[in-house]
DNA sequence: GTCTATATCGCGATAGAC
DNA sequence: GTCTATCGCGATATAGAC
């Protein structure tokens, strides 16, 4: 006859939402090994032998954890799919992809931890892997039927392209606060102008053309 | 009148480098926090007690070893000074700097952990951040010189190359194991292959030219 | 389900003999 | 300089009342 969504007392927010979220939290910004579950518990207002209730070894909480940044993220990734000019869809999917990171930083940044991480030391050994292949894989299909119809040149690897337009977004991700110190660096707070230089640099390259007089129109100006 | 070099009984290749030597190898493997004194001393086969002897911290012997390791990094980077067309040095310049990653891996390691520390966690907040902001600016003023000679196009950010360039050999570097396991992927045991294309790719870029015959003009798939 | 209290362990660091 | 032995603490994890 009550309200009550299942056993709990009545029930705030969910006990195990409030750990999950904190804990999510603390490893994404300080990694496993230096979070306790003292700071879990505290983060999630809860005694830490409750967490413990919940989860049986602070290893499997982590776990639940990365398992859910990974399904995060795997749902995120929705473009690329329908068709067009791989050279219009490109500075979006790049874009995407970095407002995406930048947007859920607190995923990411678990992901990418999990995916750095030595094999052995890894609590679960492919599940970010998997989930990162997915991605990559959808991206290299993408590429390669550019190339079926003559956008792309077909010398290039597009296996090498995608490592490439991922790489430089995990990079600028990873390294964006390192980036801001360097007085060259004029891009580390431009997400958008960063994707947009790294598609054009992609797509055109960056020697000059031999004849400036017959040059086909560039003018993207940064 | 012995043949002693200092105060070592007769000694061994000296207690203090081989404990430098099994912290390096641990930290680079594991990280810091992954890493006991204990394993320390067993690995440098020496008492616990006296790696406190010579390292008043943990905390002291890790800064020690991560000075080592930028010191190294720093004696490394010797390439990029001597003139020539940037086309033609980039290739060496990129492929030297992934060999360098590969070869002298846990040093890259360990200055790479530093790097994607956040700020607040990390021991000394600068020192791996200059090394590589220094490596960073000098690649800077090659691009940037060959702007000037009209070898690449003005519009280039040169930061944005340098990133982009780093980026790709540093997340090459970091992700080959995770990279090994994808089907698409046939470059991740190949790091001079992959510097090669890298370089091809960022000078010439991958849109098709719309005239093969006259190829030095290259249309904007835009 | 949630708490307080406690057990147990391994860590960084120290004391003091040799 | 090197060792054995030990301290003190905070970590994960458990016991048992409510």
């Amino acid at each position: 006859m009550t309200t009550e969504p299942s056993t709990s007392t009545r029930s705030e927010p969910d006990a195990v939402a409030r750990i999950l979220a904190a804990a999510a939290t603390l490893f994404a910004e300080h990694g496993y090994d230096r979070v306790s579950m003292n700071q879990i518990a505290a983060a999630a207002a809860v005694s830490k032998a409750n967490v413990f209730h919940h989860f049986s070894s602070k290893k499997e909480l982590y776990l639940a954890v990365v398992r859910g940044a990974c399904n995060a993220a795997e749902r995120l990734r929705t473009l690329g799919e329908p068709g067009g000019p791989v050279s219009r869809r490109l500075p979006d999917y790049a874009e995407g992809m970095l407002r995406d990171m930048l947007e859920h930083d607190q995923i990411h940044r678990l992901m990418m931890r999990e995916l750095l991480t030595d094999r052995d030391d890894r609590f679960d050994r492919d599940l970010a892997e998997r989930v990162f292949g997915d991605t990559f894989a959808r991206l290299v299909a993408i590429l390669r039927s550019a190339q079926e119809t003559g956008e792309l040149r077909r010398e290039i690897d597009p296996a090498m392209v995608a490592t490439l337009l991922i790489g430089a977004s995990v990079f600028f991700f990873q390294s964006r606060e390192v980036l801001r110190h360097f007085p060259d660096v004029r891009f580390a707070q431009d997400p958008s102008g960063y994707s947009r230089m790294l598609v054009d640099l992609l797509l055109n390259g960056m020697a000059a053309t031999a004849e400036p007089a017959t040059r086909k129109i560039r003018k993207d100006a940064v």
